[in-house]
DNA sequence: TTAACTATGTTATCGTTGTTAACATATGTT
DNA sequence: AACATATGTTAACAACGATAACATAGTTAA
């Protein structure tokens, strides 16, 4: 994202086919969703053969694996960002964190349902596990700082653990549309707020 | 699905190739999940031609369509079931309605996905939403008893809106192999129970 | 009974896709 | 300059979704 520049074959080789291919695999992705994203598509996108990327990636599940393990880090980046401006530890902090959380799934939808999509990546499953668990401990630092808890212990990952999989339904809801399903206009931010304060003890 | 007789086409003819393809599909699906799924492998399954099926689909998606409507309508039988072993409008009986659902999503994962997902479904969503209303009914009316709301109103819908995300989230974590993440074993049922009494107001 | 109609199959074929093998050309190292 | 390695190309494959042209079964009406 945001690389505007498309670099030019200058010949028989490319020069940055791998990044480009990662790029175009997540702007078709975005665009088609994952099924709808097709090797070939990227191929043309990039103005290569069919056949070159398999220099770079195994097979198009790799490239996959790629984009969602890109999408993961940027999520984690979000939340750090969006909880920095707040007080360190608070439920303002912490729904900060929900926001830029579902707000990650419904600016790019289809690259969020990749990363927590488990068929796609076999093989790297642990690599992806370990990329989620960073983004998490943004999550897990703020709330032991609500709790006062010195470090990241049981009582935190208990406390966090319906938080996380509060807003993850919630941007799932979205993005799939089931929001109408409600009957009544959800406000997404409203909604994020409330659970938090529900979901947290309260502290003083 | 607890169709166990596998009907014979008795010559040209088939009988019922239209049940069968969706039963097909449905286990196909559940084995090698919706992408895995392919026409083929339901054509070989039932015994037929490769273009049979576009007799009684219009395509892929449409049979897909129909197997996610059925799941649909499988998940409030469930929840209706589940939630009518308890005394009505408690929060036994809500949290009951919570394992339901994320007790389909982790025997039927793939058939859950596709339920959810929109892509799949593009020209028959309201349909779909028809159906999932449906099912969303159960939980409703399970919230109004609780609140002692003589109808399903907003405050109804307001405090119903939550805990489906929660069930929503969790059903998907669970499914996608992420609650090894949270670094701690999660008791679902126990989850579940936890997170329904706190998003529900305390009523006495 | 038979003729016509409709529903539901088949075979043959198409374009697209993911992937591999065999080959070609750059780039970098000795 | 010679070679090794990285990175492209072209050609081919099987599998897939889909359509068209054709065949047969079941149903209805004369």
């Amino acid at each position: 994202m945001a690389k505007g520049k498309i670099q030019k074959k200058s010949g028989y080789h490319h020069g940055n086919l791998r990044g480009q291919l990662v790029n175009a695999a997540g702007r078709l992705i975005e665009q088609n969703g994952p099924d709808g994203f097709s090797m070939s598509d990227a191929c043309r996108l990039a103005g290569v053969s069919t056949a070159a990327p398999y220099r770079h990636f195994s097979s198009k599940q790799d490239l996959l694996t790629e984009v969602a393990m890109d999408g993961l880090r940027r999520l984690g980046e979000d939340m750090e960002r969006q909880a920095s401006g707040h007080p360190r530890g608070t439920v303002q902090s912490i729904a900060a964190i929900g926001r830029a959380y579902v707000g990650f799934a419904i600016r790019e939808p289809h690259t969020f349902r990749l990363m927590f999509s488990t068929k796609e990546h076999a093989g790297r499953i642990d690599e992806l596990k370990a990329v989620g668990r960073g983004s998490y401990g943004v999550l897990l630092r703020e709330v032991a700082g609500y709790l006062g808890e010195p470090e990241i212990n049981e009582t935190v990952l208990r406390w966090s653990f319906p938080l996380w999989t509060q807003v993850h339904g919630l941007s799932f809801l979205s993005i799939d549309g089931k929001l109408e399903v409600t009957d009544f206009p959800v406000d997404i931010n409203e909604s994020i707020y409330i659970a938090t304060e529900r979901l947290l003890p309260a502290m003083e």
